[in-house]
RNA sequence: GAUUUGUUAGCUCAGUCGGUAGAGCAUUUGCCUUUUAAGCAAAGGGUCCCGGGUUCGAAUCCCGGACAAAUCACCA
C-alpha cells in the first residue's frame, strides 16, 4: 500500500534520504551514552558549574530557532527540557561545515531524537544552555508533531482534541507535560499501596484472568473460547474467589492488583478493562478492615501528594483519619425519612414509588435498597465515608452481621459521591454460601442477568475450611482519578478503549496501473484528484484529458501530453482485482 | 442506547446571507553569531469527516452514516 503523504512528511522523508547520502545513519544501532538529564543540569548547574563542563545528553528536539551561523533548539528528555546552542565553527572546527549548514540547519526537524555532547553555560538571556560540541542523529522523525508553544505559563495551540490524545497517547505524552505527571502519580499510588501491604507481610499473588466460571461479582463477562480444550472461557470480572482459595490454602494475607473486565457500557467512569486491588487477610473482620483501609489511604495520599487534602473539580477532599461511618439503613433514613429496616419487598417497592424511583419485577430487596441508596444518598458522601451493614440480599459473599442476620458485615467507602472501596467480613460458612448462591440463581431466573454464577469448586474449598477473613477491594482507576484531580477515567488509563479508528484506504498508483494506465501517469492521476478507480472510470474521456493535461501544464511535468485514444484504452480495460 | 455539540491545511482555529477556502504556528527559500511563542521577506500546502438531497451554485441548508466529547440511561 502506498501512502499519501503530506508535504511535511515528504520533506522529512527527503531529509532522511539526504542523511543517508551524507553517510549518516538516521537510526544508528549503537547505544548513546548519556551523562546528564535536563532536570539535573537545570537544578545543579549554578551551584556546581564545574561538574557540567563535559556532558552528554539525548532527547527529542521540541523547538528550533535558526540563525545564520548559530542556532538554538530545545531538547526534551524524560526529565524535562533544556536549550541547546549550536555554533557553526564549534560544531565544525574544520573546513567542512556540512554538519552545521546542512544537517543541523536543514535536515533536523522538530521531533527528531538526537544526542549531543558539550558544556553547559548561561546565555545573555539568562537561560541555562548546552553549548554543543558534537551532535549525533539517533532517530529521524517522519511525522510532524503538534506544535505547542508556551510563554509565561500561557499555552498556545495546545494539543487538546480528546480523540487524538487518546488514540495517539504517545503524542499526548510528548507534547503535554501534565499527562506524564498523571501517570507517574498513578504508579506512585500503586507502589505506595504495595509497600504498605508488603510491610505487613502480605503476599502479592497472581490469579487466573481466564476463568471457566466468571465469579466474585455480578457483571456481564467477556466470553472467549479455548480451542484445545474446546470450552468457553471468561475474562474475569473479579478475582475474589481465587484469592479466598489462597486463604483456604493457608496464606495469612494475599493481595493482587488485578485487571478485571466487564462487558458493559463505557463512560467517563467506566472502561471495559480496569484495575482493582483486592486484599484478603485471615483472622480479621470488617471493623479491622475499616481501620486498615483508613490507615492505608491516609498514608498513600500523604506519600503521593505531601498532604491529606486533594481538590477534585473544585471540591476539597480530606483523607485525614478517621473517616465517618454510617450504616446504610441509617443513611437512607437520614436522607429519605423512611425506615426500611426489616421491610418486606412489597413495602420497599411502595417506598421506591413514593420516592419517584423506577423498579422492575426482577429487583429483590437488596436491589431495591441499593436503588434507594444510589439515587437518594450516595451523592451526599463527598468526604470519605464508610457505609456499613448492607442487607444480606445485596451481598452474597459476605458474612451475616453478628447482631442482625438480615444484614451483612460489609462496608463501602464513598468518596466524592462515588464508591471507591468495598469490603466484607468474608462468608466462610459453606452451607450458608451455597444457600446464598442458590438465592442468586433464583434472582437470575427472575431476569436479573447480573446475578452470580455458582462456582462449585469455590464451595468445595470453603468446605475444607476457610479461616475467618476480611477482604477489601479498591477501584484503582477511580482512586487515581481522585488523587490526580481528573474527572474522566480515560485520563488515568494510558490507552483507554476507543471505537476502532476508520483508516481511510489509501489509493495506490498500482490500482491505476492495473487498468492499463502507464506508470508515469498513475501517480499523477491520484494527485490530480482521482480518489478511486471507479470515480475515474465514471468520468468522460474528454474531461480526463482536459484535467490531466491541465495538471501536466500546471506542474510542468516532463511527460508527453496524454492522447484521447490512450485514455479510451484505460477506461475500457477491466480492472484486474487480483492482488 | 438517547439527546446535544463538534469534525475545515501537519497543529490550533476563523469562515458573514448559499457565490473563487482564510489566519497564526509549522513547512520550503533567502537574510541574520546569545535567540526564546525569535525576527524580517517571499512561497508552497485543502477529499472543508463520508454518502445522498435541494439549488444555476453547498464548507454553509436538508436527510442518512462514521468518529469524538458532554449530559442521561446502563453499570454490587
Amino acid at each position: 500500500m502506498s501512502l499519501i503523504l503530506s508535504e511535511q512528511e515528504l520533506v522529512r522523508r527527503n531529509a532522511l534520504t539526504e542523511l543517508y547520502q551524507l553517510g549518516i545513519n538516521p537510526y544508528p544501532p549503537e547505544a548513546y551514552e548519556v551523562s546528564a538529564s535536563a532536570e539535573n543540569i537545570l537544578l545543579e548547574f549554578e551551584a556546581n558549574p564545574e561538574k557540567f563542563q563535559e556532558i552528554s545528553i539525548a532527547g527529542r528536539i521540541m523547538s528550533r530557532r535558526i540563525m545564520g551561523a548559530a542556532s538554538f533548539c530545545e531538547l526534551q528528555d524524560s526529565s524535562g527540557r533544556i536549550q541547546l546552542y549550536f555554533k557553526r565553527d564549534d560544531l565544525c572546527p574544520g573546513e567542512d561545515k556540512t554538519l552545521y549548514n546542512t544537517v543541523v540547519k536543514r535536515l533536523l526537524d522538530i521531533g527528531d531524537i538526537i544526542g549531543v555532547t558539550g558544556f553547559v553555560f548561561k546565555t545573555q538571556m539568562g537561560e541555562i544552555t548546552i553549548h554543543v560540541k558534537t551532535m549525533t542523529v539517533l532517530s529521524k522523525s517522519l511525522r510532524p508533531l503538534p506544535i505547542v508553544k508556551e510563554k509565561e505559563g500561557q499555552v498556545y495551540d495546545a494539543f487538546t482534541d480528546a480523540e487524538q490524545r487518546y488514540r495517539m497517547r504517545y503524542v499526548d505524552l510528548i507534547v503535554n507535560d501534565s499527562v506524564k505527571e498523571t501517570f507517574i502519580r498513578r504508579t506512585k499510588v500503586i507502589n505506595s499501596m504495595r509497600n504498605f501491604f508488603n510491610e505487613q507481610g502480605y503476599l502479592e499473588v497472581e490469579t487466573p484472568i481466564l476463568q471457566p466460571i466468571p465469579g466474585g461479582a455480578a457483571a456481564r463477562p467477556f466470553i472467549t473460547h479455548h480451542n484445545a480444550l474446546d470450552i468457553p472461557l471468561y475474562l474475569r470480572v473479579a478475582n475474589e474467589l481465587y484469592l479466598k482459595r489462597l486463604i483456604v490454602g493457608g496464606f495469612d494475607g494475599v493481595y493482587e492488583f488485578a485487571k478485571d473486565f466487564r462487558n458493559e457500557g463505557m463512560d467517563r467512569t467506566h472502561n471495559p478493562e480496569f484495575t482493582v486491588l483486592e486484599i484478603y487477610v485471615a483472622y480479621k473482620d470488617y471493623l479491622w478492615m475499616m481501620d486498615f483501609t483508613e490507615a492505608m489511604l491516609e498514608r498513600v495520599v500523604k506519600e503521593v501528594t505531601g498532604g491529606t487534602k486533594v481538590i477534585v473539580n473544585g471540591t476539597e477532599i480530606d483523607f485525614q483519619r478517621p473517616f465517618k461511618r454510617i450504616a446504610i439503613l441509617d443513611a437512607i433514613h437520614e436522607h429519605t425519612g423512611f425506615d426500611v429496616a426489616g421491610m418486606p419487598e412489597n413495602e420497599l417497592r411502595e417506598v421506591c414509588k413514593k420516592l419517584g424511583l423506577e423498579t422492575d419485577p426482577s429487583m429483590g430487596r437488596g436491589k431495591l435498597i441499593d436503588e434507594i441508596f444510589g439515587e437518594k444518598c450516595e451523592s451526599h458522601y463527598v468526604q470519605p465515608t464508610f457505609i456499613t451493614d448492607y442487607p444480606v440480599e445485596m451481598s452474597p459473599l459476605c458474612k451475616r452481621h453478628r447482631l442482625n442476620p438480615d444484614l451483612t458485615e460489609r462496608f463501602e467507602l464513598m468518596i466524592n459521591g462515588k464508591e471507591i472501596a468495598n469490603a466484607y467480613t468474608e462468608l466462610n460458612d459453606p452451607i450458608d454460601q451455597r444457600a446464598r448462591f442458590e438465592e442468586q440463581m433464583s434472582l437470575s431466573e427472575r431476569g436479573d442477568n447480573e446475578a452470580m454464577f455458582i462456582d462449585q469448586d469455590f464451595l468445595r474449598a470453603l468446605e475444607f475450611g476457610m479461616p475467618p477473613t476480611s477482604g477489601m477491594g479498591i477501584g484503582i482507576d477511580r482512586l487515581v482519578m481522585l488523587l490526580t484531580g481528573q474527572t474522566s477515567i480515560q485520563e488515568v488509563l494510558f490507552f483507554p478503549q476507543m471505537r476502532p479508528e476508520r483508516i481511510r484506504k489509501a489509493l495506490s498508483p498500482q490500482d491505476f496501473i492495473r487498468i492499463g494506465v502507464s506508470e508515469a501517469w498513475a501517480e499523477h492521476l491520484i494527485k490530480a484528484g482521482y480518489t478511486s478507480v471507479e470515480a475515474f472510470k465514471d468520468e468522460k474521456a474528454a474531461v480526463i484529458q482536459q484535467k490531466l493535461n491541465g495538471y501536466r501544464k500546471k506542474n510542468k511535468l516532463d511527460l508527453p501530453a496524454v492522447q484521447m485514444d490512450e485514455i479510451e484504452r484505460w477506461l475500457t480495460t477491466p480492472e484486474n482485482t487480483a492482488k
